[in-house]
DNA sequence: CGATGTTTCGTCACTATTGACGAAACGTGA
DNA sequence: TCACGTTTCGTCAATAGTGACGAAACATCG
């Protein structure tokens, strides 16, 4: 279904499909804009649409696969005498956040967009989240692999993924939701954790 | 949509729907089931089917939310100066797995379900599970609700229910599957926050 | 029992998503 | 440039899931 691309063919076409999908979405919301629209906006048939994207708000997150490539990168390049909640505070700050996209995605009446959907895909993006981490712990730590320490290096990664997440949640209802404010909470959040995972 | 029984006669249309859904959901596997059919065997309509429950697949977990409201009492009864972890332990070891329901479930072809829906659902748990455990630790802690302690109160609910399904997923992955030895690696997965968050 | 307010249903119409299969478009070697 | 294998599309046909609106079924009060 969510085929990645394979020829420069069906890369016009996704970007067609894009651009349409965009322009549609901050003109009428993503809820009110209909994939059979965009698809006859890009100049295809529904079909195609769905064999370029799983889904019609598959196209708000588009961008987000590679948010997770550069964060599993980020890990793989702190240090390696450096312990797990240290490498993903440093990952974390070192996020390229896109001010310009954020304040796109409020434009484009996200508010009006079923929460469900967004709750699932946040849903979607900590368990990958939680996968990458448990990679780069194994990576790390060959030595816990070889003694069968699956228990703790998933309750590791599945843990701190949680914290980082939780910091999310309570920025999301706090009064001032500034980047630097989401950076403190998550940084407090995995330090939380710190003495229990020190030795990852 | 999935709107919670009112009347005796919404009930008996429920009861009706879970019938016919658990006859031919056991007689022809659940993907191979269309809703309509389940509707007509019912002898209501589609769109009947739908005003009962929100999915197709919600009549596979129908008695879930039981579940919750079980471990959600299951922590209000323990003692009140016992910690969070200890209570949460207690809880999962007292719980009434009923092996027939899950006997039945296994012979539900459940295997040729779509795999994705399966754990979206195991996702919509531990959520729901998170949020029973962060209500518990707000009515046990009202101090630290006072003094503002959403973070340390959400990062707490948040891990050790990450530690929790940590533990199932190995459990999943792991040669011998039974009821004991998932009790086990959920003692042992918890256990491990336990340092971190024993003043709750 | 009959009038009335509330719930539950059925009917209609529409969007979302996907499998199957054949036609059109591409890329490549002869 | 032409034939051939591959990838991408279009067409057809289903199932899933929902909003709107009016009719039927129920429960209540007088």
């Amino acid at each position: 279904m969510a085929s990645p691309p394979q020829t420069a063919r069906s890369e016009r076409t996704r970007a067609a499909l894009r651009k349409a999908a965009t322009v549609r979405f901050l003109a009428q919301g993503v809820e009110a804009t209909s994939a059979e629209e965009i698809a006859a906006d890009a100049g295809v048939t529904l079909r195609t649409f769905y064999r370029h994207f799983a889904s019609k708000h598959d196209l708000l997150f588009a961008d987000y696969d590679s948010g997770l490539q550069w964060f599993r990168k980020a890990l793989a390049e702190r240090p390696a005498d450096e312990n797990v909640i240290a490498s993903v505070q440093a990952a974390i700050f070192a996020f390229p956040y896109d001010v310009d996209a954020v304040t796109q995605i409020a434009n484009l009446r996200v508010d009006a967009l079923d929460p469900s959907r967004i709750v699932q895909h946040m849903r979607q993006v900590q368990s990958d989240f939680a996968h990458a981490l448990l990679d780069h712990l194994r990576r790390r730590h060959p030595d816990a692999v070889e003694r069968g320490d699956e228990l703790d290096l998933t309750v590791a990664a599945r843990s701190i993924t949680a914290a980082v997440f939780a910091a999310m949640e309570v920025w999301l209802h706090a009064p001032v939701r500034s980047l630097p404010e989401l950076a403190r909470l998550s940084r407090e959040a995995t330090a939380l954790l710190e003495p229990t995972f020190r030795h990852y």
